[in-house]
DNA sequence: GTGTAATAGATGCGCTTGCATGTAGTGTCA
DNA sequence: TGACACTACATGCAAGCGCATCTATTACAC
């Protein structure tokens, strides 16, 4: 394994980047024009909307997010400075703390969503169907399951 | 257009942005653990390898490149203070000026490469064969192609 | 228990970024 | 040639980030 890449496989990655980078801005432009928060908020406010009212520990969150510990533990500093999270003391373990969506945090993702299915949908729904779709899906998703 | 998206839809959108995160973070930490720049420098650099002497205009650099005219900017200053280019008055025209690539620009870019390259190859080129890249290719490419 | 290692989370520092704006040179139209 | 818009690039400021490190607590070994 990792010869030289082929030229097919080159094009390959430079699609894939490009691709998600095309996309991502146009999601997070949406955003900004309508007032909501970047993007990364999107994913913590649904982690803790799943989760209901016990919330999660931070650690929690932090896994399967791409971000890092410090990331995550500013993120949620700002986010409950903005009312969207609620941090406190977890009663089972004195270093951590649970957090919690507020009401607002729930209307903010919601708000989000509206904004953030129209931009899948007018970038990858507009532009695959079904199969298609499927066949990206069947494909990229090898790409994470692995350790590289 | 934009209806909202179906479960499809969606998944094809998650499996592209965890594609891309995954990979590009494997790629960037290949970088670092070598001492070598970050990735955007990479682009940069070989834009301007493929220009040769003449070298390019700051302007003509940041077409089709993905940042921001200020990033461009403060990223050439901070490329010519490590050596890798070189920023002259341009002669034709007062307000700009010409970037050119230094011997040690083009030497990190080669090394850059070195590593990039395993990276393309661990990532894409060990996942997928040559039918799945062209597949992958010729579907996203449709992505950035339009106008969204 | 006591000492040591591991874990949860926060934070100081320096660098990078986004946003808005600044500066200087060019083009254009009368 | 002079006024005015436009383009090329830079930059001050505030916010964000990576990195390393810190504090507080828990877990584990003996």
């Amino acid at each position: 394994m990792s010869k030289k890449p082929e030229e097919y496989v080159v094009d390959a990655w430079i699609a894939l980047l490009r691709a998600k980078e095309h996309a991502l801005d146009h999601v997070e432009k949406s955003f900004k024009e309508n007032g909501l928060p970047p993007f990364f908020w999107y994913d913590v406010l649904w982690e803790l909307d799943k989760a209901g009212e016990k919330g999660l520990r931070p650690y929690e969150i932090e896994q399967g997010m791409l971000l890092p510990q410090y990331g995550l533990s500013r993120l949620l500093a700002r986010m409950d400075k903005a009312g969207y999270v609620e941090r406190t003391p977890s009663p089972v373990d004195g270093r951590g703390q649970q957090v919690t969506i507020t009401e607002q945090g729930r209307e903010t993702r919601q708000n989000m969503w509206e904004v953030y299915s129209k931009g899948i949908q007018s970038t990858v729904g507009d532009t695959f169907n079904e199969e298609e779709c499927r066949t990206i899906q069947n494909l990229l998703t090898r790409l994470h399951r692995q350790k590289v």
